[in-house]
DNA sequence: CGTCGGGTTGATAACTTTCAAATTTCGTGG
DNA sequence: CCACGAAATTTGAAAGTTATCAACCCGACG
């Protein structure tokens, strides 16, 4: 596996540049591949079970679900990114994790992490380095619901996601593929779908972005990057810090 | 310095059974203690400074100013939280710092907590476990703001708050002082401080909670975890785990 | 061919904000 | 200890945003 087929790499390579063995370690931990199928918990709430996975291919949420019958998404999960991360030291997990797709993922042992993390000391800061990057997210998705309209916020949602995206190789300011339902994004949001709807159609008429068959077309990108107030900063993936 | 005054030691006993030591050496990273006032940044947006802080008293928000003049407060700290220890990690930090009172902060350099895990090592265990709990706790608010409305929003709020302080030995199931104004408040929730008002109004008539004058009064407290659906399970402070 | 999950649209209702203004509280200096 | 001004709280009315309810459309699928 190269580093432009290891999605995993090719992230943490936006932290530190990594040498060969490096990579040759990362490529190992995504030995245990397993097969998940959409819609059934990899991880549900109140779990004791304290395992992490790293997403190899296919989309996954996390979620929280409410006594009032709705639910929160707090992340969507792309190749590349950890599942459950967090929970390792939790006693139980806060949240609930679901594939969205068929997907592919790695189970990682704590033990697993920490022997590679003594063996090349500089993944051990590109994993937290991750780990901070995925808080930075939830961060800023906080103040997208909080403080920004139903518009801004979709505009802002979908400009994050293609930026993620585009550091594993998975998409470009032209647009990328993305197999969230309508029902996703109000969740994700705070929204009603009903509204997602329309806000979606008044994006595309402004000629912003079209969400549409599982495809979104930035139709002028730097147009809803100003509109969104995207600044792609808290993402800090400017390239290499560590070399 | 007995655990009872030093509100980190109080914190992270909920996790860990603490030894003497251990306690001690808590103590000694209390030891820089800096006076700050209100309203001057802590830490501000792009700064490179790498530092984090652990709060002895006083209350402080970090928040996140958006082009369009509003603002989001991420979370509040009270004493015995730790101040940026995730921007320890990114280049430049992403979110501003502000205390809300007068407050009493220790600088804690990098060197000096990694000198302390390789002393007594559980304390590592400690220090990440209140990391994730912080995560927790945005995420729980996150839910907070994405899909309760304005009332259960701010129970929740004052309840969550309540539970925090109660840990550190600072509140009661009776109440607790709380220098927060409604600006603050509405800036947490995502909301207008008109509307906090309103809302906060309606809290006390229906017999739930009185917030005024710096201070928090639970009138009946079972009755406002109910309509909150406060769940502090994802506090996950039921009593040391690691013995 | 009928069902089902998504998507789409319109009408109405609910919740929240904004604007304007009065009232109270609180810190400070006299 | 009181007066004063600034900050915080409170209230009303009008406007705006978003949710809810009710349909209808469409393509996939067994």
């Amino acid at each position: 596996m190269s580093a432009l087929d290891n999605p995993l790499a090719r992230k943490l390579g936006a932290f530190v540049a990594l040498s060969g063995d490096e990579m040759a370690i990362l490529d190992q931990l995504y030995g245990r591949r397993k097969i998940f199928a959409p819609g059934r918990d990899l991880i549900h709430e109140g779990q004791i079970k304290r395992s992490a996975y790293i997403l190899a291919s296919g989309w996954v949420c996390s979620y929280k679900l409410l006594p009032n019958g709705t639910r929160q998404i707090v992340d969507f999960q792309i190749p590349g990114d950890f599942l459950g991360l967090r929970s390792v030291l939790f006693r139980t997990s806060d949240h609930n994790i679901e594939p969205v797709t068929s997907i592919e993922a790695s189970e990682v042992l704590a033990k697993d992490l920490l022997d590679a993390f003594s063996t090349a000391p500089r993944l051990a800061a590109a994993v937290l380095w991750a780990a901070s990057r995925d808080e930075a997210m939830v961060v800023e998705h906080l103040v997208n619901i909080g403080r920004r309209d139903a518009k801004q916020r979709l505009s802002h949602f979908i400009l994050e996601l293609g930026a993620r995206l585009k550091l594993v190789g998975l998409g470009s300011n032209a647009g990328y593929d993305c197999p969230l339902t309508q029902y996703m994004l109000a969740d994700a949001l705070g929204l009603s779908a009903i509204h997602v709807n329309r806000v979606l159609r008044e994006l595309r008429e402004d000629g912003l972005v079209t969400f549409r068959q599982g495809a979104v077309t930035f139709d002028n990108y730097e147009g809803l990057v100003a509109y969104a107030d995207f600044d792609r900063h808290y993402l800090d993936d400017d390239g290499p810090l560590m070399r």
